[in-house]
DNA sequence: GTATGGTATGAAACGCGTTTCAGAGCAAGA
DNA sequence: TCTTGCTCTGAAACGCGTTTCATACCATAC
């Protein structure tokens, strides 16, 4: 009888769930080891002392302490992602991309959302370096590469742009490759007036598509027009104010490459309200085909979403070395061109 | 000299970043209970020994495992955010919404995609029973009352639905109250064959809504017409497919409430592709105010979704007992009515 | 002159699961 | 018969920061 008065007094002293791992020996009359065991599901335990342990478990509601367990293991199962903003459908769609992948494989995501503040991400790579999540993954980077070199120390880093050139993996997009397509697809199509709208100005994603703009401007003798680029532009809204803003000019682009379909749809419904003919006043080509191009029969990029997702989530898990992972974009002719 | 040599053995024995609590205390000289006072800025500490102990961290590159302090403190800094998937603009807004509120306070979100799978928002109420998130934000429920109830006592669960009868809380919408409101707008407008659409058929939301739609045909006496009810519209694709439906029916309903502006503008578009008028065959009356709604003009019902994600998060910051925020919706008039 | 209270410091216990290592028992192979 | 080698078990060390408690000193307060 001494054995139930030793539940007693540990029910008496331990409130619901509050039981550890010594407890559960004790009171099945094995080692923690063993109870460890029957909690991994290592082979080498009898038959009589799993189910008593697994009885002890049970009486006593007994759930081992993660945190423990992280300590131990050195491992979380938590994977940082960066965004910028977990609004818009771009990031929207990486992280579910991700999140897929992530729960496959019985890992979780920790948002870090940065409104494009340095600091922020750096908070997220001070998590890994402590040991909060085991890898990182990066969709819209801020901080210079030897930062995040500087960091990769501490774990797997992953970045959602092309890093050919650094020790860090990505999964990327060609955007030099994919605009000078692009563009010269718009060409072809008899548009020498071509103009586009970006997001950030800053980040690889950004220069590589300034500069197959640039390069194409040259290759065909066109003159660059500042006028035709219009920066910082993000949303639905943001295209309305484009479609808005070409009214008023007097020499305006004839085609347009727009780098999200949000942005997209905004222009065409901007164009609409205000009488510009869409494609024959204005050819536009988008990237994404998120939804709403469809709907909306917008030419469009098509990102892999999915599988840019998975890729990703991939490289965080491998880790040891950088490698790069070239993305191809799909051209979705609909009827905005 | 003797310390030097302390110092290069440490130096061999830990990697980068491997040194703890220990090697710092020694290396300073002082007691482990110093260093973490000096860690955690207490007052208690004599300039002198402060000042030593900052050198070995800084010296050794020291940084505390963040796992230990989370055994230690039985409190992660992360809070659980459940939802069915990310990509839709509305949970996108919730998230940010929370994703603010939290990174105020210094907390992490993890999110948890539930595909509206329960096993998956199990695993998000196990987490919080294993300590590995200090509390769980459910955006859309699956689970039963009282399963839920039954894991809240491992810590604050907070819910984005009425849970006025429960002992949980939340922060939501009246949505009775605010679907006879609309109902009652779009009657005063003239019409009087007004069907909706909605997302999930389960869920409170979705029968408050519908028991306010029922009633209100009561008190009209007005006839129910199920094919006046369109289920599992989420998307703007689900509402081109609602507005196609439409030019098959002989007797359509001349407005239709609409739980979400994604599915809004994918009616707009079907109807104005289609011939159908806007709001003149059609009215359309939609919620949550999305920047697409600004865009196409569409009256909306504007949630607020920076208020509801701090709300959400300051009642699972809260946790001790049931608390029930209601927040009120905007009546936004522009074109579709 | 003594009681009171804040400052400063460290030993030890605590939170708790994992893993290494050593050892015992037993069976198949040489 | 002896050696391998697998099955089963547990003690102890390990991962590491926080917190409680006891102690000691010094300075006002009475």
């Amino acid at each position: 009888m001494k054995r139930v008065s030793e539940q007693e007094k540990l029910l008496k002293r331990k409130g619901e769930g509050m039981t550890n791992i010594r407890d559960i020996a004790k009171l099945a009359g094995v080692s923690v080891t063993t109870v460890s065991r029957v909690i991994n599901n290592h082979p080498y335990v009898s038959e009589e002392k799993a189910s008593a342990v697994k009885a002890a478990m049970k009486k006593f509601n007994y759930h081992r302490n993660i945190n423990a367990v992280h300590l131990s293991k050195g491992k979380t199962h938590l994977i940082g992602v960066v965004v910028p903003f977990s609004y818009h459908p771009y990031f929207g769609l990486l992280i579910e991309g991700i999140a897929n992948a992530a729960l496959d494989h019985n890992y979780k995501l920790v948002l870090i959302q940065t409104n494009y503040e340095e600091t922020k991400e750096m908070e997220a790579l001070r998590m890994l370096e402590d040991k909060q999540i085991d890898a990182l993954i990066i969709c819209s980077r801020i901080c210079a590469w030897h930062v995040i070199e500087s960091y990769s120390v501490y774990g797997p880093i992953v970045l959602c742009e092309d890093s050919r050139n650094n020790k860090i993996s990505s999964t990327f997009i060609d955007h030099y490759k994919t605009f000078t397509m692009a563009l010269h697809y718009l060409y072809k199509k008899g548009h020498q007036q071509i103009g586009y709208t970006i997001g950030r100005q800053t980040g690889t994603n950004s220069s590589q598509r300034d500069a197959a703009y640039k390069d194409f401007l040259t290759s065909k003798a066109l003159s660059y027009e500042p006028s035709y680029i219009f920066t910082n532009r993000f949303d639905v809204e943001d295209g309305v104010n484009v479609a808005e803003h070409l009214l008023d000019m007097k020499n305006r682009p004839t085609a347009l490459l727009v780098t999200s379909d949000q942005v997209a749809a905004g222009i065409l419904t901007g164009c609409r309200e205000n009488g510009l003919a869409v494609p024959d006043d204005l050819a536009i080509m988008s990237f994404d085909n998120q939804p709403i191009s469809r709907v909306m029969h917008i030419t469009t990029l098509e990102i892999p979403f999915v599988e840019v997702g998975e890729k990703l989530f991939q490289q965080a898990m491998n880790g040891q070395e950088a490698a790069h992972e070239e993305v191809q974009v799909r051209l979705i002719e609909r009827k905005t061109v």
